[in-house]
DNA sequence: CACAGAATAGAACGAACGTTCTACAGCGAG
DNA sequence: CTCGCTGTAGAACGTTCGTTCTATTCTGTG
C-alpha cells in the first residue's frame, strides 16, 4: 500500500470511529507513517478533501461488496441479511466502534461539509440503487423497488446508530428481521 | 431563561446541527450570550458536561413529547406517523439542518465521549420503552412489542439520517409507511 | 446596611489544531 | 551523469481550541 492509499484508510477508519471533527491530522499521519509533506502533496486541498474522498472510496467498496452479495444470494431479502449479518459482525468484534462505515461522516457532516455530505449521498444512493435494481429484477414495480429500497437502507444505517449508542446488537437482528419480511 | 438553560439549548442545538466536534466554545457563548466564567460555574467539568446534559434534557422533553403524543393518539401506529410527521417539518423547514435532535451527538459521541453515548442510550431506550408500552396496551405481547419499538426507533433514526445527507425527506415518509403497516 | 455566596466578566494561558514551507531523496528518461 | 519530476521529511507558523484565573457584580438574608 503506498502512502496515498494508507492516509486514506487511515482517514475512513479514524472517521467511522470518531468522526471527522474529533479526527487528528496528527494522529491520522502517525496512524498512516506519512508526513504532512506527503498528505498535502496528495491532497492539496488538506483534511477536507481527504475525508471527502475516504468516504467515496470506503463507499464504493461497500457498494461493491453488496452488488456482489446480492448476485450470489437466492434472493434480495436473503442479501440483505447477509448484509446486516456483516454490521452486526463489525459491531461486535470491535466491541461496538465500528458500524455502517459511512454513517458517522454522513450523519456528522451532513451540514457542515458539503463535499463529505455529497460523498455520503452518492453512496446511499448506489445503495438503493443496487436493491431496487435485484427487486425488479424479482417482479417489482421500479416505484415499488424503489420505495422498498429506500427503506430497507434507511433501516440498515438506523440499527446501526442505535446499536452503536446502547451496545446492543439485537437492534440489528431485530430490525432484521422486518426489513427480510417486507423483501419477501 | 437563565444563563444554564440557554448554554444547555445552545449546545443541544449546536450539536443537532454540527455535531460535538465542530461545535467550538467561543460560538457557543456568543450564541447563548454568556460568559467562559458562567459556563465554567454551571458545568466546572466543561464541553463535556454540558454536552451530556444537553443530551439528556433535549431527550426528555422529546419523550415527553412522544409520550403524549401517544396517550392522545387513536393507536400506536398513528402516533408513530405524528412523530416522524415533525421529523419531515423539522427537515424541511430548516433546509435539511435538523434532523433527530439527539442523532448526531449519539452517532459521532459513541464511542469517543462515554458520557454523551450513555445519554443518547438513555434516550433512545426511554422511547423503545413508550412505544413498547403502547403496544402493549393493544395486546401484544411483550417481546414482539419491544421488538417492533425497537425497529420503529431504529427505521425513525435510520430515515434521519438519510434524509439529512441526501436532502430528501422521502426516505422519512416512504420508510414510515412500512413502519405503519408493522404498527398496524 | 452589611455580609456571604452565587453568578458573571473578560483577559490570559498553554496546548493542540490544520497548514505551510524549504530542503532533500528516489527514480526513470535522455 | 544529470536533468526533471514525484514524493517525502519535518521544523515552524499562526490560529483557534477549551480552560483557568482574578476581579467584580448581583442577590438574597440577617
Amino acid at each position: 500500500m503506498d502512502t496515498r492509499e494508507r492516509l486514506v484508510e487511515a482517514m475512513s477508519t479514524s472517521m467511522r470511529r470518531r468522526g471527522y471533527g474529533s479526527t487528528a491530522m496528527k494522529d491520522l499521519l502517525i496512524e498512516a507513517d506519512a508526513t504532512a509533506g506527503s498528505m498535502y502533496h496528495h491532497f492539496p486541498d488538506g483534511k477536507e478533501q481527504l475525508a471527502s474522498i475516504a468516504v467515496m472510496e470506503v463507499g464504493r467498496a461497500s457498494t461493491d461488496s453488496l452488488i456482489d452479495i446480492i448476485e450470489q444470494a437466492p434472493s434480495i431479502a436473503e442479501a440483505t441479511a447477509e448484509f446486516y449479518g456483516a454490521l452486526i459482525e463489525d459491531m461486535e468484534s470491535s466491541e461496538f466502534r465500528y458500524g455502517c462505515p459511512i454513517g458517522v461522516p454522513a450523519t456528522e457532516a451532513a451540514s457542515v461539509l458539503e463535499g463529505v455530505r455529497e460523498a455520503g449521498a452518492l453512496v446511499f444512493g448506489s445503495w438503493v440503487d443496487a436493491i431496487a435494481d435485484g427487486l425488479e429484477r424479482e417482479g417489482w414495480t421500479p416505484e415499488e423497488a424503489r420505495r422498498a429500497a429506500q427503506f430497507s437502507v434507511a433501516a440498515y444505517e438506523g440499527a446501526s446508530t442505535l446499536a452503536r449508542a446502547t451496545r446492543d446488537s439485537s437492534y440489528i437482528s431485530h430490525t432484521l428481521e422486518y426489513v427480510r419480511a417486507v423483501l419477501t
